[in-house]
Parts: structure tokens; sequence; C-alpha cells
DNA sequence: CCTATTCTGGACCAATCAGTCCATAACAGG
DNA sequence: CCTGTTATGGACTGATTGGTCCAGAATAGG
């Protein structure tokens, strides 16, 4: 009994998402926003509240559809898990199955975690927590392997989920500085051969 | 045969760096500059041409210094260099050796390339460049480790540097989450016992 | 003491920022 | 077709942005 929005909120979140992504929150202008999300003004605040709520919905999405990403990279069961497989799937997915443009923006929560860390440490926080909820998947995954015997490691699966993440975070910030592909495989190889993490590898 | 400057431009300088330190470019209002400064809006102007200029030599100010602290953390000469001191040193100076407020601010060359690589190109690859200096330095000391015999590696100089440098960068990430110091230096041993750049491990 | 030169404080500017408000348009139920 | 309800477009706001300008203060050389 009433007009429905002419807007696909899906949509104006992920396009929103983009630039956010790519120029970060401060940088990102709202009436940019609105252009690429097809809205106008007045709809914008009565859809999504405000400026920072929209991004810190933003953030949500990234982090769930990310850790989705990371549970996807174990497909098999947890008895026959491969922690190596699926930390080089995760790689895999978020480094060489994804369109030149992604890459460059590197990671949404890495960039945010840093961007806001001073302007706005709870935005911070929140991205800092989804990073954390990456590292606990891994951590858990290391776990499973080390109890298995699938995994032999002097490294408690803690720490090892703690390098990975490290590995993960630094590869963000070379991503942005335009490094390319290749080389950031390279460096996943070597470090994930080193953490004994690759079936190739000593 | 004029009016002396009533300011001290190094202190200045390195009042403006903080505070670009900690909130970022975007995010540092002019007034607070001016404040933090101890200095008037048209003196700002005219001694350092602009909010961007002044970034610039902010940035290059930092990354000298950085440079210089790499370049100390390898005490002795080529021959009996110990690249993995080199490396340990460094994280040490910038980890250990650093006030707490230091330490959670990151990194600025790092800060600098995640938030500009969209906004300002040319700043974010003047920020790229000084890490890039900075890598470059770690691999020519790897470089003549593995010549000399002090270090053996499966990696070449430079894959050892990219690692080295990925690391860091993955810390400084870290530190603006507010990870506690010696959860960032357990990173750091773990991950170079694995590199075989600590003298402790395998 | 006077003058040439430089620096300083603050008024001022246009542009832009995020956010509010309201008249009107578009639909659904009766 | 009418009415109640929600969405829309765009005018408008006050605050803040980076940057300019100029009158006057401070100094050094003569």
């Amino acid at each position: 009994m009433a007009r429905p929005p002419a807007f696909d909120r899906e949509r104006a979140l992920n396009q929103a998402t983009k630039l956010f992504w790519a120029r970060g929150y401060h940088a990102t202008a709202l009436p940019d926003l609105l252009e690429t999300m097809g809205i106008a003004r007045s709809s914008f605040y009565a859809a999504f509240g405000d400026k920072r709520s929209l991004f810190a919905e933003c953030l949500r999405r990234f982090g769930r559809r990310t850790l989705e990403i990371t549970h996807a990279a174990q497909p098999r069961s947890t008895d026959t898990a491969d922690a190596g497989e699926m930390v080089r799937g995760f790689f895999a997915a978020t480094i060489l199955d994804v369109a030149p443009d992604r890459l460059r923006n590197g990671c949404l929560l890495v960039n945010s975690v840093l961007e806001l860390a001073d302007t706005d440490p709870e935005l911070s926080r929140l991205s800092a927590q989804h990073l954390g909820d990456i590292e606990d998947a891994f951590e858990q995954a290391f776990d499973a392997a080390l109890s298995n015997g699938t995994l032999r490691s002097l490294l408690s699966a803690r720490d090892l989920a703690r390098c990975v993440m490290t590995l993960n975070q630094g590869l963000r910030v070379q991503s942005r500085k335009r490094v390319p592909r290749e080389t950031l495989w390279s460096t996943v190889e070597n470090t994930l051969a080193l953490l004994g993490l690759s079936r190739h590898a000593a």
C-alpha cells in the first residue's frame, strides 16, 4: 500500500562497498556514493541512516563474504583435512581468481583497520574483529590438522594462524603497491613451503 | 636584514609527521596541523607551500630515517655480516625499542600506500618507493650473506627480501590492530626461524 | 633612528562536506 | 477512482575544507 523502492538494496550495497574499498572511508564523498548507488540523497538517509552506518554494513558484508571464502577453501571433512590446501585455496581465491582491479584494492578490512585506527577506533576495531574471525578459522583448521597428523609443525595452531594472517595482511599491502600477481603468488608459495604447509616442500 | 622565523622548521615537521602518522592524510585537517606545528596559516603556506607538499616532505623524512635504521641494524663489515642479525635488529628497533603510541601507529609508509592508492597515486607510489628502498637494503644484505656463506637458503636474496618486507608490512597492520608487542615479536621470531634467519633454529 | 625585507595573525574566500526537510510522485488497498 | 503510505528529487543548512590576501609587527643593515 505504498510506493515501492526504485533501487536494489543489495546492488546499492555492493556498489558502495566497491567505492569504499577503492578510496577508503574519508575520501569517499556522499555525492559519489549516491551516484554509484543510483539513489537520491533522501532515499539514502532513509534506507541506510548514515554514511558511517552504511560503511559499517559494508564492512560486515565484506567480512562475512571473506569468511565464507575461507571456509569454502576447506572442501573436505575435518578428518582428512589438508590445512595446507585450505590456506593455498584461500590465497588462490583471493589472489589468483580475482579481477585485476579487485586485487589492486587489497582488502577492505585491512585498509579500514589502518585508515580508521585513530579517527574512528570503533570501526577500526570492527574491521580487526572480522580479520580475527578469519584467523580463528585458520586456527581451527590447523588444530584439526595437527590432531589428525596430516600436519606436523614446531608451531602451535595459534602461532601458525597468526603467521598466515600476517602474511595475508602483508600481501594486501603489496597488492595496493601494484606488485604483480605472479610476484604475490611466489611469496605465498615460498612462505607456505617454509611453514610446512606445502606438500611440495621439506 | 629581515624578521626571523618564529618557529623551528625541524620541530614543526616532526610534529606534522606525528599527526599524519596517527590520522592519515585525508583525516588530518589544516587547523590541527597548524596547532601542533605551532605556526600560523600564512607562515605555513610560505614555508611549506601546501598540505600535499608538506605531506610529501614528511614522507621523505620518514623514509630516509627508516632506511637509516635499516642500515644501522647491520653493524659489522660486509664480510662477516650476519643477515639474520640485521633483520632481527631492524625489527627490534622498530618493535621493541619504540614507545607504545609509535608502535600503535604502525608505519607511515604502509599507512600511506594503502590510504592514497586510489586517491593520490603519486604519493602512494612515493611511499611504495621508500618501502622499496628498504627492501633493497635487505636484499643487498642477503646477497652478501649468501655470497660469503654466512647464510644458506633455498630462496634467492630477492625472494628473501620480499618475504621479510611482506612480514614487515603484515606486522604494521597488526600493530594498528593493537596486537601487543610480545605477540608481534613472537611472530617475528617464528618467521625468522622458518626463513633460516635465526641462529637458534633449524 | 630609519628603511628594506621578511614573517605573522587573522580576516576572508569559494568549494565542499554530511545531513535535514518538504512538496510531490508513485504505488496498493479499498 | 480515491486515499493512505512510502519513496523520491532537490533545495537548503551550518560547519568545515584547503587556500589567498593584506595590514602590521619584528628584525638587521645602514
